[in-house]
DNA sequence: CAGTGGTCTAGACCACGAC
DNA sequence: TCGTGGTCTAGACCACTGT
């Protein structure tokens, strides 16, 4: 068992509390490791001679605090930190496009990784609000709809739901399962409409359980929504994508103006 | 005591949880409203014959969920969600500077709501790791440090610490609490740094206690961090801002380039 | 003061994982 | 089978809020 240190008798804070600093304390020297047990229940009441639940709510703070994770029959362990991956503000450049590389093949080529998709959903559909608010359509009307989940290396790191208006998508490659190369936005620039801008509008939120088992999350991490929309060089939107990703395995990068 | 429905004896689930999903649904049907206190513990156990534990495990998932907050002394309430703000891509535009107005008073203007800023540190001191690195100067090394806390209609909204090369603001109105019209961003433009453009890093997590405190955030809720650089136009970089801001009060707007 | 949530105890039994 | 965490009980006492 790790030597965790004793608690401070003139720290008039709950016991719990205290106990869960000494944990942290322990994880953040690098003493206890990520991946390493954390002692036992059993071990902690003895250690600090508290009853079971005090030990519990002490380990419920450091769960929330998603630096730990409990695995029922195994114990309690110090949670090995994802790769921190960053996602670029100039990702839909259209030197990618060009290429003929979507802008996720783009990413991975450049990230080292294994691609996959796993295309859930492609066909025509009723419109999300949000993206209904930014496509300036009218809520509830039938437009394309890809929802995609897509995997790095096997592991699952982001859903993403496309809108198209139907106009736009009808007869073309857009509707396939493989939009072909350089994506559907490639699609989109050969119907006519040159894409001029992007916007990205973030928040970020504790997850649903769909979400959950859907990326895999660790529990007290939480997900970015991301809520993009494509103009085209006349200020049209021409697409929106809807975009929920684990907040602890990316870092989100944007350049602004100064002038 | 609002009318909660009863417990489903066929749900295998754990009982703390169906009674975590009787409390939601009512919350959501509106049968609970924004403000409305919850039926007490003892009402709760009363309600559903369980043991006191049990209700407070089931209050303690909503509480995670953020949907209700628990005030000592006075009762359990619904949530009432903060007003959504928007922190727009063109905050720094020089237009705002050069009307004598900084970033986070322009912002005011825009929102309608009084502004007000609490200055916690100012002066010389050592950077932060993060902040280096991006300055491009060895760690520990002394730079100019302004901590400050912001207010909106006097609600915390953001904790913010700036990192000045120490060269670049040692004897001007950077290092003095109130750095003058325009902000510190106008100032370092008259030591001869036209600003070019900023980068913005996202990331997201839970806060840490500290945050909690200062932000007065509820629990559950996940903050944004934001590392924003400004470089001049030659590319130097010339300062380093460390926010923390909640992540449910805020939705950040981003423009990105399809060139 | 009464009523509320916050902390803590000392047990019980269960479900899961590894051996 | 044994050790682990997950759920639950039936209390106790404390701290805070309102009257």
């Amino acid at each position: 068992m790790a030597t965790l240190r004793d608690l401070d008798p003139a720290d008039d804070r709950p016991v719990y509390r205290r106990i869960a600093d000494a944990l942290r304390e322990a994880i953040e020297s690098g003493e206890l490791a990520p991946g390493d047990k954390l002692p036992s229940e059993t071990e902690l009441t003895a250690r600090y001679g508290v009853a079971g639940g005090t030990v519990r709510q002490a380990l419920g703070v450091l769960r929330g605090e998603g630096i730990v994770v409990a695995e029922h029959g195994r114990g309690v362990f110090v949670r090995a930190r994802p790769r921190i991956r960053r996602l670029s503000y100039d990702r839909f450049a259209r030197r990618h496009r060009s290429e003929g590389k979507a802008a996720y093949l783009a990413e991975a080529e450049q990230e080292k990784t294994t691609p996959r998709v796993d295309v859930q959903y492609v066909g025509r559909g009723p419109v999300d609000i949000d993206a209904a608010e930014r496509l300036g359509v009218e809520r509830g009307v039938d437009v394309l709809v890809r929802r995609r989940l897509y995997f790095s290396d096997e592991r699952p790191t982001e859903i993403a739901t496309s809108y198209v208006p139907w106009e736009l998508a009808e007869g073309t490659s857009m509707v396939e399962e493989n939009p072909g190369p350089g994506g559907i936005y490639a699609r989109i620039e050969e119907q006519g409409h040159q894409l001029g801008h992007f916007t990205e509008e973030v928040t970020a939120r504790m997850p649903t359980p769909d979400e959950v088992a859907a990326l895999r999350l660790a529990p007290g991490t939480p997900v970015f929504r991301l809520l993009r929309s494509a103009y085209d060089e006349q200020g049209t939107p021409v697409e929106v994508c809807d975009t929920v990703m684990s907040a602890d395995e990316w870092v989100l990068s944007y350049r602004l103006p100064a002038s």
